[in-house]
DNA sequence: CTGAAAGCGCTAACAG
DNA sequence: CTGTTAGCGCTTTCAG
C-alpha cells in the first residue's frame, strides 16, 4: 500500500503528530527535526492522503462549477478562468453538466454535498422557487452564482453587466436608422437572457423615437438561433435588424438567414452578445457585445475561496462587470 | 453539524454496522430492519460523507480529465462526453488544464493521487520520457491516454484513427488535383498530430505521382493557423491546398488567406479536421475529417470505470474511433 | 440477521 | 518543542 504518515514517523523516530507539524510548515517544530522529517518523507516518496486530512479538517479543498454545457465557448472560458483561479490556491475543480435542468442540477449538489466541496460555482436554472433556493443554501455550502436566478439577499452573484449590454445593442440598432427590430433569445426566466432583454426593450422605449421590438424565445444555442430565425422571417418578414442574446444564437441566426437569401448585413443587421472568439471569423464578422469570460470564472473563485475561507454566513457580494460593443460587420445603417 | 449515521442509528435504535448494510443496499439484512432505517434516514435528511466513506473504501468516487485547454472546442466536447458517461455511473469528473506543460502536468496527478482520484483521463504532453512513464505507472492509477504519448504497453489509449484520416485528406486533395500542398500542424511530437501527418505524407508519397507536401509547425490554435499562413505565404506562394492538422488551425488558416487576398476555395483549397459544431458555419463552410468527439470522451470513462474495478494491472486496452471526410465548400478541383 | 470493535490516515487539543 | 490521545464518519471483520 501507499506509505503513509506513520511510516515517515517510524523512519524519522518521532511521533506521527511532529511529522504532520512538520509537513504542514506550522511553528512549533525544531527546524532541525523539520527538516529531518521533511527529508524522510521526501527520500519515500511520501504523499498525504487528502481525504483523510479531508475527514478530519472538514474541508476537502476541491470547488465546483455547475454550468449548463461545457460545450458553450462561453462556459468553456469561464472554466478556464475558475480553472486557473482554482489552480492557482492548490485547490480541484469538479465539473458538471446540468443542461439547465432543475432535477439535475439538484442532483448535482447533493453529491457536491456529500463529496464536501468547500464552494459550489453555478451557473443556475433561473427562477429557483423560494423552497429551492432555502434548500441549496440549507446544504451551508457558499455558492456563487453566475446568473440572478434568486433573490439578491440569497447567494453572492458575478456577471457581466447583462443590462446595460442590452441597452447598448438597442441603442445601437436604433442609431443605425432600424426601426423593425427583433430580439431572438433564449428561454423565459434565464436569469442573464432576461437582463439583456430587459436592458434592449428598455433602450428602444426610450428613444427618440419609441420602438417595441419583436421578442421570440427558443434554445440558446446555434440550432435554436436557426430555428427563431426562420419563425421571424415567416412572422416579420420586414424586420431590418435582429439582436440574438448570445454569439451562438447569433451564429444560427445568420446561417438561417442566408439560406433564406437575405444577405448580412446589407437586407438585415445581426447583432450578437458575448463576444466568442469565433464571432471574428464567421462571415461576416460579427458585431456583439463582448462580456469578460475568463475574468468572471476567475473571480467567482476568488469570491469563493473568501466566503469559504471566513464562517458560516456571510453576507452575499455581487459584483457585475462592464461590457462593450465590438463593431464589426453584420450590422449596416438602414436607409429606407 | 451535518447529521450523520450514528444520529440515524441512535433514532432507529440499531447500531452503526447495521444502517450501514442497510443504507448500501447489502444482502444480510432483514427487510423490515432496513425499510425502518431508510425512513428514519429519509427523515432526516440523512446525507452519507463520501470523504469518510472513502478513506475507508479507498476509493473517492471520482475521476479526472487533464486536458491541454477546456476552450478549445475539441476537448469541450470530449469534456461533455466524459462527464455525462461519468455522471451516469455517479462519478465525479475533475478538471484540469495542463497546457501541454510537462511540470504543470505532473503536479496535476501528484494532486490527483492525493485526492485519490480512481482514474485519470489525459491528453499527455507527447513524447513522455521512460522516467516519466514510469513515474505515471508508479502511481498505480488507471490511466488511459486520449493520445499516442507513450509506448503501447504502457497506458490505455482512446482516440481517432488519426492516421487514417490523414491519409484520407491526403488522398481527397491529390484526387482533386493539387500539387502544392502544405501541411500547417501543432508542435512536434504531439501524439494524434504526429499521427496525422504521418498518414497525410504517406498517402500523398504512395500516390500515382507522388507528392511530398511542404510541413511546417506550430500552434495548435486559431493564432498558430494564422501565423502558419502567414509564413507558408511568405515560403511557398505557389501552394493551392493546405491541410490543416486542426479546425481551429483551419479557423485561421482561412482569416490569414482571406487578409492576404486569396479567395477559397478558387485559389486556395483548405481542409481540416475535427468537424467542429462551426466548422459548418464560417465562410466558406469547412470540408475537414470528422472524428467522434463526444464518444471519445464518454468510452475513455467507460474504459477507466473498467480498469478502476479490477484489480491492478491489466493489460492496456487501445480504441480506435473511425473518422470520415466531410465535404464542404472550401476546397475545389485545382485545375492549371 | 445484528452488534461490538477495530481502524482507514490524518489533525488537533492537551499534556509534558 | 514533542508525544499521547482522541476522534473525523464510515465500512468491515468477527462474534454472537
Amino acid at each position: 500500500m501507499a506509505i503513509t504518515i506513520k511510516d515517515v514517523a517510524r523512519e524519522s523516530g518521532v511521533n506521527v503528530s511532529t511529522v504532520s507539524r512538520a509537513l504542514n510548515g506550522e511553528y512549533g517544530v525544531h527546524a532541525g527535526t523539520r527538516e529531518h522529517v521533511l527529508a524522510i518523507a521526501k527520500r519515500l516518496h511520501y504523499r498525504p492522503n487528502r481525504v483523510a486530512r479531508g475527514l478530519v479538517t472538514g474541508r476537502s479543498h476541491s470547488l465546483a462549477l455547475v454550468v449548463s454545457d461545457i460545450r458553450n465557448p462561453f462556459f468553456a472560458e469561464v472554466a478556464r478562468g475558475a480553472e486557473d483561479a482554482a489552480y492557482a490556491a492548490d485547490y480541484d475543480l469538479v465539473l458538471c453538466n446540468s443542461d439547465l435542468d432543475a432535477e439535475k442540477q439538484l442532483r448535482y449538489v447533493q453529491s457536491l454535498m456529500e463529496k464536501r466541496v468547500d464552494g459550489i460555482l453555478m451557473n443556475s436554472v433561473a427562477a429557483l422557487s423560494k423552497k429551492q433556493v432555502e434548500q441549496l443554501s440549507g446544504f451551508g455550502v457558499p455558492i456563487v452564482l453566475l446568473n440572478r436566478a434568486a433573490p439578491r439577499n440569497a447567494f453572492s452573484t458575478i456577471s457581466a453587466d447583462n443590462d446595460a449590454g442590452g441597452a447598448l445593442a438597442g441603442e445601437y440598432l436604433w442609431k443605425l436608422g432600424h426601426r423593425k427590430i427583433a430580439h431572438l433569445t433564449g428561454p423565459r426566466h434565464h436569469g442573464n437572457m432576461t437582463d439583456r432583454a430587459e436592458g434592449f426593450v428598455r433602450s428602444l422605449a426610450e428613444a427618440r423615437k419609441p420602438v417595441k421590438p419583436v421578442i421570440l424565445h427558443g434554445k440558446n444555442n446555434f440550432q435554436g438561433g436557426v430555428e427563431l430565425a426562420d419563425r421571424l422571417l415567416a412572422l416579420h418578414p420586414d424586420t431590418t435588424a435582429i439582436f440574438a442574446a448570445s454569439d451562438m444564437m447569433a451564429f444560427g441566426v445568420i446561417r438561417a438567414l442566408m439560406d433564406a437569401g437575405r444577405r448580412i448585413p446589407e437586407d438585415v443587421s445581426v447583432i450578437g452578445f458575448d463576444n466568442v472568439e469565433l464571432s471574428a471569423i464567421v462571415n461576416p464578422p460579427l458585431t456583439t457585445i463582448h462580456q469578460p469570460r475568463y475574468e468572471i470564472g476567475q473571480a467567482a473563485v476568488e469570491i469563493l475561496l473568501r466566503l469559504a475561507g471566513r464562517g458560516e454566513h456571510q453576507a452575499p457580494e455581487h459584483r457585475l462587470f462592464g461590457v462593450h460593443l465590438v463593431e464589426r460587420k453584420s450590422c449596416l445603417e438602414h436607409t429606407s
